[in-house]
DNA sequence: CTGAAAGCGCTTACAG
DNA sequence: CTGAAAGCGCTTACAG
């Protein structure tokens, strides 16, 4: 005989089965099934016949097998994720994303949950919806879905368990989680007005995403309550990256009135925004102030000198798993949206205008 | 009739499986599966065949089941991600593990593979190998496992494919991937020589980590080598915390004839001992100089102005990746173990000792 | 080209 | 208290 498949064995041994167990300690599967895996808290085994299974076991180095268990009914245990936002910007490289996730890490780990992280974005339900209703997880948690996206519809329809953060979904009575993003809009607009601003710039967030759109209106509410109205030239379209920040601030400084101070839809922005200004040979803030929005995390003990708006991001992602985790067990969720509320954290980059 | 369990109902209707899919079209299961989910690429069907199936597929909204593919012996197409370090300053908080795990997602995104983050930190096979065995992933990529842990062994002993980053798997023919530590850590001493420092204090890493080890010998070395060998009081554990390096750094500074210089086992110390040196009123880098090691990345445009030793955190993600999925393919991987050239980025913490 | 059968490893009623 | 049987949803030889 020739030896083939060699490597194969070697790497990947069949692991022992239930039956296994069952035949060596000379009983029958089921019984073994109930000592060893035993959700059956009903089912009653002798101290002998538990004995011999566990023996076995040990023996044989038996490890349930988490795929055959889930086929029959069993939860899996794992929950997963998906950023709903289909640019490499909402994913885990963007900060917020990246706060958000560590808040789900620790709530998962709570409550004995491993995470699964969906590694494709979404791009339609024909495309995308396979792997997320394959059955591997138990429920799943979206984040920054685009207002035209169809993923939480589709998979709302194909009956799987949700919580949404920082997405639109309305209507669909999925449960969700988010910053007031309106009122943080409002602090930040209130705060610069406070100063003495009245040419305050803003420089928004995606279209596409409830926080661009909220903390956009709420903006234009606020400077408008003020009796100062926002001027269409000082609105400007920044999606959510530092460069874009960096280049519509550029911009805002190139007008032949330039505004003395702008609130930057989130705190990538704002720092793209101050880079602009510096290399314009502005002082921030004594030239010019800025507000973020998040408050991302920054490496231990470096600051950035931010003012900005607080959000409880890992709060967040703590928060939405447990929320999650009710749901998958068919606990009461509710209520059925979480609105948490947004601070303003005062540092260094904002100031009075300058007097002229 | 009661209508009960109606809310379960509304929430999980059993989704159409290939039974349901092949009943509908009339035909046989395993042709079913041949048309729809098709591995068996030898498998010949007629046209019209086929397009009977794929009606009735879309007609009755079939995704197939992963947990069923997968207890037939298919890949499960995940890949499971743990931290061997079993506290919490090697999980996710940690910038180091963050800025691997962006690598590891990036992999896997483009090998077309799902990571699944395993919330438990390893403690011991018994207590620790049930979940990592249950088959849910085609296998582990593994993080700073301690030299004392017997992970690697465990898990290489259950057969399951393995690759690890920054630890310790000598004699486990285990593929791995790390950083040249001893060449960063001269580089770092050596930097500091050469600005013509000799009073060169280390904080160094945890004991239990290979990166420790091996940055506190190569120390040991190339000042024993430069003619000034390193001073007892000079050397001091660290762990890798941010406070930990705050409370070393006041240590030294207290001594009698503190150091003029120090090199910080990573950047979190690094930050650590700057904030304490500049607690005590000092100037960085005018009277102390400080060096890091990582180069951990810092949110868009804000720099801590740290002179640290560079490592491709992101590159080691995707190349651990890479690894593991040929090893999970059975490909060839080799060379076995990937060391990963360092590199000294000079900012602004370190300059030639003050004249005295 | 197509399908009935066996099997992956478990759990859940249902009989003893 | 214990076990044989059916079933979860798929795939893989193996016959037609």
């Amino acid at each position: 005989m020739i030896e083939t498949g060699n490597r194969q064995q070697t790497r990947r041994l069949r692991s022992a089965s239930l039956k296994d167990v069952a035949e060596r300690a000379g009983i029958g599967i089921a019984t073994a099934s109930a000592v060893l895996n035993g959700s059956r808290t009903n089912t009653r085994v002798s101290d002998v016949t538990r004995e011999r299974v566990l023996a076995a076991a040990k023996e044989l180095d038996y490890h349930a097998n988490a795929l055959a268990r889930a086929l029959t009914g069993q939860p899996t245990k794992t929950l997963g994720i998906v950023f709903g936002f289909p640019f490499a910007l909402m994913s885990l490289p963007d900060p917020y994303a990246f706060a958000v996730l560590q808040g789900v890490v620790k709530g998962a780990t709570e409550t004995g949950y491993n995470i699964t992280l969906y590694t494709e974005p979404w791009h339609s339900e024909a495309q995308s919806s396979g792997v997320l209703r394959d059955g591997r997880t138990d429920g799943v948690l979206v984040i920054a879905v685009a207002t035209y996206s169809d993923m939480i519809g589709s998979l709302t329809k194909a009956g799987i368990p949700l919580v949404a953060v920082s997405s639109c979904c309305k209507g669909y009575g999925v449960p969700s989680v988010d910053v007031d993003n309106a009122a943080g809009a409002r602090l930040a607009t209130r705060h610069l007005l406070d100063l003495g601003h009245r040419r305050i710039a803003h420089i928004r967030g995606d279209d596409h995403l409830t926080s661009g759109i909220e903390r956009r209106e709420a903006f234009a509410q606020e400077m408008a309550a003020a009796g100062s109205p926002e001027r269409p030239e000082y609105v400007l379209y920044g999606s959510y990256t530092g460069s874009a920040g960096y280049d519509r601030m550029k911009q805002l400084l190139a007008l032949p009135q330039a505004p003395t101070a702008v609130f930057a839809a989130n705190d990538v922005v704002a720092l793209g925004a101050i880079e602009a200004a510096r290399d314009c040979g502005l002082n921030v803030p004594g030239d010019l102030s800025v507000v973020g929005f998040d408050d991302i995390p920054i490496p231990a003990l470096v600051s950035s000198g931010l003012t900005t708006i607080r959000q409880p991001l890992d709060e967040i992602g703590v928060m939405a798993v447990r929320m999650l985790a009710a749901l998958v067990r068919d606990e009461d969720v509710s209520p059925v949206s979480r609105t948490l509320e947004p601070e303003l954290i005062v540092r260094h980059s904002t100031a009075p205008p300058r007097l002229r």
